[in-house]
DNA sequence: ATTATAATATCATTAGGCGATATCACAACG
DNA sequence: CGTTGTGATATCGCCTAATGATATTATAAT
């Protein structure tokens, strides 16, 4: 149980727990949610996909709660929720300096 | 001169263009702006910072102005501002689809 | 039983981040 | 002049992340 909270998401691990948000998900539920709320934009390919879902599960950002055959449901814990709100956090003073400088020309 | 422009920036990389929307800049300048502007947030190191010189350069969205002995001296390109005002298109609509999924709940 | 389908797992390659360390140009000092 | 200091840049090695291709597995359909 790494404890190490991240200074920084990639976009493919943001879009991945805001999927996690409304309901718990498989895998390939991830991916259709990533590819229909970005309009196509982004596109994650199974090699991110499951490595982000291991890896987020040993990190305690995700628990699996059921596995039906092949299919293993994830579930967003509090800790996963806390590091989508930093991220969120990050992304707005990201995107303040951003345009406060170049409105600033 | 590569021409792919690339579909995301690092963080690293969106501070280090950032830096030189206002002027012309040496590396240790760039360091010293990216401390400042995000009050010690973001940190780079010697090894993140010339690394990403070098190679926008290569990819000509940086311009070699000057050099003085050791000193290389940088101006952005048109290139240059034009991937900084993509990424920051690019932050708006993640920040937007963040925001969105976290206040529908 | 065989075939199809949905879902997950693994592999190999490539790019990026980083601290540590080395190198280099110039200046100041004695 | 050499030596020493300093500011700046360059390189190295290790690690993490992204990704397409490919393989594997579980269940359902024929």
């Amino acid at each position: 149980m790494g404890d190490k909270l991240r200074g920084q998401l990639t976009e493919s691990m943001f879009y991945v727990l805001m999927a996690f948000l409304r309901r718990d998900m498989c895998g390939t539920d991830v991916a259709e949610f990533v590819e229909r709320r970005t309009g196509g934009r982004l596109h994650m390919g199974p090699g991110t996909l499951y490595t982000l879902l291991a890896k987020f599960q040993e990190e305690g950002l995700l628990r699996e709660t059921q596995v039906e055959g092949r299919k293993r449901t994830y579930h967003l814990t509090e800790k996963g929720r806390r590091a989508y709100r930093e991220e969120l956090e990050r992304l707005r003073r990201c995107l303040s300096d951003g345009e406060e400088e170049w409105n600033s020309l």
